[in-house]
RNA sequence: GCGGGUGUAGCUCAAUGGUAGAGCGGUAGCCUUCCAAGCUACUUACGAGGGUUCGAUUCCCUUCACCCGCUCCA
């Protein structure tokens, strides 16, 4: 009885299993290990290895062709990870990304300070500090759950990593590494518009690093407080914020589709009216379907004119645009999808992640077959894990083996079809083991062609076979014979 | 930050108050004519720091990391 599991229990357990599959699985194939491992790790940081970077790296590439290169409406940037400070203050990250909290000593609960207040009927009182509130408990105030007055003061925890410029570590010396990329768009709207020759709407595309001093992290990589983001702030006349934003919505769905993910597993979630900052008037989130739960990879907000109005306040600088058209000088509003590379890069490595039962040599031919969870595999088949990333996004394209290793007219060929088709592709060349190891260990990597020459290709059959080699698809485990001069063509049109 | 759990080789797991063993993997060699075959050799670990002890991977404390719940989530 005590045994019995619920259904909730299981499910629960087996998404547990598969997420740490997965996480094994990065770090044996070298797409994700801890940070600084060797010293125990650091709470919240992740490295990438060499099939996690190509990853990264496609996700990337990808985002900045589709959104940048081949439009004409949208030009990039690439600002310091840290600006003045000034920056943040007129943004509202040094107020609004502090929550304060207080625990109390008796029971050991932890609250929000504010939100304590309210519930008691008090109110927090603040004081302003050049990096900051600072806040102070009222009389009165106790604990909602045991009533105890033993609360410790309420500390600030902002999310942003504080760091000081130049020698002097002093209040007036503070810096902050950037909690989101946004904000130096803003700060260099008038630049950007002044050399780009763009007209509203128009927009300005950046991707880089962000640091966030999350409280908690969790979930392996999806919260780490070093991330990358793909931010685009697109600039559009008052007025057309509903149909931009309702644009930016559908282009962002179909290129999620476009990288790899279905849309069975992408949801857009919608804000609603009360959920909205008080600047937005739109916001939809795209969530995945993780296997510990939906989450959000990218949310696409209409912010209207908060942004540039409040940097036109604070720097005193104008932010307007003047529309030639029709000779009116305005605040440009703006559309803002952005997207976190590292959750999408996640999103990839669990949609990609398949456990199958492949033919082995006796029933060579037959097709793949899901495996069954706790089950054996029937006879002539045995379980392989096959990563099946989309060709465009996959770390490594296509890898090149010679049928066997100690026959040098093999291996010779082999190398010669392999440098041919590292000058276009990223691609991998392997020898050890036998063929079917290899590929295999290319299942892991999620390569999606494999190329093997065998003897038929050195014309040992006859010279309509000269030059041809085999082409293994990684999905289908199907098999074509190619020549070596279509080979190129082949990958390119599957990859593009 | 609180509570619970976990920490032995790259992975999965074992044993033990007297300094650790296997399978898989990896590397090298032999072999191998298309899906993890075989043989040989090599490789690698008690998360970190203290304490108790003649002696600690094992017991105790601290710490770090990971997982789960709470909390948090621009």
């Amino acid at each position: 009885m005590a045994d019995k599991k619920s259904p909730e229990e299981a499910a629960e357990k087996a998404t547990n299993a598969l997420m740490e599959k997965i996480v094994a699985l990065c770090k044996r194939r070298g797409f994700i290990f801890q940070s600084s491992e060797i010293y125990g790790g650091l709470n919240g940081f992740w490295d990438y290895g060499p099939l996690g970077c190509e990853l990264k790296r496609n996700i990337k590439d990808a985002w900045w062709r589709d959104v940048v290169q081949r439009r004409d409406d949208v030009v990039g940037l690439e600002a310091t990870i840290i600006m003045h400070p000034s920056i943040w203050k007129a943004s509202g990250h040094v107020d609004s990304f502090t929550d304060p909290m207080v625990d109390c000593k008796t029971c050991k609960k932890r609250f929000r300070a504010d939100q304590l207040c309210e519930e008691l009927g008090l109110k927090l009182e603040s004081v302003e500090t050049p990096t900051g509130k600072q806040f102070k408990l009222p009389a009165g105030a106790k604990c909602t759950a045991c009533g105890s007055d033993q609360l410790t003061e309420p500390r600030s925890f902002n999310l942003m990593f504080k760091t000081f410029i130049g020698p002097v570590e002093d209040v007036s010396n503070v810096a902050y590494l950037r909690p989101e990329t946004a904000q130096a768009i803003f700060a260099q709207f008038q630049n950007v518009l002044s050399c780009a020759r763009q007209k509203v709407p128009f927009g300005i595309a950046q991707i880089g690093k962000a640091f966030r001093n999350e409280i908690n992290p969790r979930n392996f990589t999806f919260r780490s407080r070093e991330f990358e983001q793909m931010e685009l702030e697109f600039f559009i006349k008052p007025g057309t914020d509903a149909q931009w934003h309702e644009y930016w919505v559908k282009e962002r769905m179909k290129w999620y589709e476009s990288i790899g993910l279905p849309a069975s597993k992408l949801k857009p979630y919608v804000y609603k009216k009360e959920e909205l900052a008080h600047y937005a008037s739109a916001c939809v989130d795209v969530y995945f379907d993780f296997p510990f739960g939906s989450q959000e990879l990218e949310g696409i907000a209409a912010r209207g004119n908060f942004d540039l109005s409040q940097h036109q306040k604070h720097s005193g600088k104008s932010m307007e645009y003047f529309d030639d058209e029709t000779k009116e000088k305005y605040l440009p509003h703006v559309v803002e999808p952005s997207a976190g590379v590292d959750r999408i890069a996640l999103a990839l490595l669990c949609n990609a992640y398949y456990e199958e039962w492949a033919p082995t040599s006796e029933s060579a031919g037959s097709a793949p077959i899901p495996a069954e969870h706790g089950k054996q595999p029937p006879a002539g088949f045995e379980s392989r894990v096959v990563m099946r990333f989309a060709p465009r996004i996959a770390p490594v394209k296509v890898a090149v083996f010679p049928l066997l290793k100690n026959k040098p007219a093999l291996v010779e060929k082999a190398k010669e079809v392999f440098h041919l088709l590292r000058s276009q592709f990223v691609s991998f060349y392997d020898e050890a083991g036998n063929i079917g190891r290899r590929y295999r260990r290319q299942d892991e990597a999620g390569t999606p062609f494999c190329v093997t020459i065998d003897f038929d290709t050195l014309g040992e059959k006859g010279p309509e076979m000269k030059d041809t080699v085999t082409l293994r698809d990684r999905d289908t485990l199907k098999q074509e014979r190619v020549s070596i001069k279509e080979l190129p063509a082949r990958i390119a049109e599957a990859v593009k």
